[in-house]
DNA sequence: CTGTTAGCGCGTTCAA
DNA sequence: TTGAACGCGCTAACAG
């Protein structure tokens, strides 16, 4: 059974004073006289009143409301991403509504929605944005960023890790290091982090005169990665060290070449990974790896959204944040 | 620079009907003549026209948005049940918009930001809810569920797994592997997780003649469950197995008892954690441990919350959903 | 089936 | 400082 909740109107009456001096009570801004706003903070805690923030947003145009798209929460990276950017924007008075798109048909449905439900801006968390609702978005004023994710379109802005730097670290190491059949495990292969730090790997690579030994597609998933494994394991002589391009993935190479394969590491097969997440420091797996600096980015993409909400500047900048080797014992 | 957004009128006006009938063909059961709604909808693409849900809300009392407090996202078991959550309420038109709360007192504010802004439910995962605003939640009629909480209140649904129940296997299922000296690492001391899965397997080792060798908290926390691990061992003679309230915790033992301890398991040092999280399986742990039917707990809240907030009906139900022990390779 | 009318609850003018 | 009046964009009655 829905109570019908109650209004100002309400409050005004038992207070003796107007609907308007009621609202002026909830506005910071406003200017009301101390003691009619005792009157009515008085009637308004006796009737239990909240102001009604779907009806302020239709006058006020703005929902506080940023409309988050993520692709996958199973990965915990971008799990921290959202607790990160939920706490950052909460401060500010904002609140994260959440759209989950597995699959690129959904998305068109899933961004028209945001827009019905009037977002003051999106944020989307290495998740595809297609082209045509990028520029829907632009001229509707709607401020967007994007996190891990490149678009060859203006006025949006975009943060990411150096991954180019990154993959080119990785290739360095592990030639420093002495390896020499150097293998590739990659994510998605559409996604703009994997190509970027493949090729980081591949230039690397090539300035020291070494090539890819193999490479297969991880997908980004645990099972695929384990798979790349096997596979890259099938040539002979087989790789002896393994750049991939997440620390999820490493992390199942490593568990495959030691279980499956037997085989030790970082003796018979040096691992590099990227992130740096907090499973690459357990003494299992003692990680080399390449740390993304998870919470600027998400200051970053918060900022850029807010200045543009209150501000409308569009800067539609390209940040890319500089990424920190770490070195562990999954290389020699 | 914030457009202003195409009104139904401004689509009414280019069509040449009234602003009502341009209502009707965005609302699916309304009934329209075949050629006024193609004219409507050729004007409205025309403009880049798109229904208001604030405005609609207003006047449907209904925001379609369920509100989700968590405290705590670097858990990747929450995140996915978060995930789940998210999934399954997008499919019936319904998102969720997220709160985060670390500690108590911000719950206050947060709940009355819940209120204003007029969610339809609220889902809680494992964050504390203030019996005051159980209190005002179903007063107002506002479906709330909660998801691995337990709260003395009525009205509120409640699923949770069998926790006693999975408590006392992990007790029995150690004595049966014949270990003698075996000891808990609990949760958060609060949660109603932690004891009763404490009780359950205290009360399986009474049954069996046994008493609890030794207990530290860990928190639910990795670096608290290493202190923990520490600790047990400083006794002697120490513990033979030990019993994690969660995997993550576990897992953290295991690392502990390897990596500082210079112990074996399960040989010298038997693990039964709990939740079956993806890293139970891998091959570096191989964790027995008890499994929560998590897409099923998060499917009966969703449902619960879906049907009281579309009947009415408050059915306040406290589920409990059986568990499943896994065996794996870390007991003998 | 269609247009007219009346609000939803609140912020924001404008006189007083 | 206050109250009356208006309107945000839309849905839901109602009569035609």
């Amino acid at each position: 059974m829905k109570k019908r909740p109650v209004t100002s109107r309400q409050v005004a009456e038992l207070a003796g004073v107007s609907q308007s001096a009621v609202s002026r009570c909830f506005s910071p801004k406003a200017s009301i006289a101390p003691k009619t706003r005792e009157k009515v903070l008085a009637a308004a805690r006796e009737l239990g009143y909240r102001p009604n923030s779907i009806a302020r947003s239709l006058i006020t145009r703005s929902s506080r409301t940023i409309a988050v798209v993520m692709s996958q929460l199973d990965n915990p990276f971008y799990a921290q991403m959202l607790d990160c950017a939920a706490r950052q924007l909460q401060q500010h008075g904002y609140h994260l509504l959440l759209f989950m798109s597995r699959d690129d048909e959904q998305s068109s449905a899933i961004m028209a929605d945001i827009l019905q439900r009037q977002a003051d801006g999106i944020l989307m968390l290495a998740a595809r944005l297609s082209s045509s609702f990028a520029q829907e978005c632009v001229e509707r004023g709607i401020p967007v960023a994007l996190i891990n994710r490149t678009v060859t379109f203006e006025g949006v802005s975009q943060v990411a890790s150096d991954n180019h730097r990154g993959g080119y670290w990785a290739g360095e190491w592990l030639i420093a290091r002495g390896y020499e059949r150097i293998a590739f495990v990659a994510g998605v292969a559409q996604s703009s982090t994997s190509n970027e730090r493949r090729e980081g790997f591949l230039a690397a690579l090539a300035d020291h005169g070494h090539h890819c030994w193999a490479e297969e597609s991880g997908d980004y998933q645990r099972t695929a990665a384990q798979a790349a494994t096997r596979a890259l394991f099938t040539r002979t002589p087989p790789p002896d060290a393994i750049f991939a391009a997440n620390d999820h993935m490493a992390v199942a190479v490593i568990d495959t070449l030691r279980a499956e394969l037997g085989l030790r590491v970082p003796e018979d097969v040096g691992v590099v990974g990227f992130d740096n997440m907090p499973v690459a420091s357990w003494p299992s797996y003692r990680l080399t790896t390449i740390q993304q600096p998870l919470e600027e980015m998400v200051t970053h993409a918060t900022q850029r959204l807010l200045e543009q909400i209150e501000t409308g500047i569009v800067t539609g900048e390209r940040k890319r944040l500089p990424v920190v080797p770490i070195v562990r014992g999954s290389t020699r």
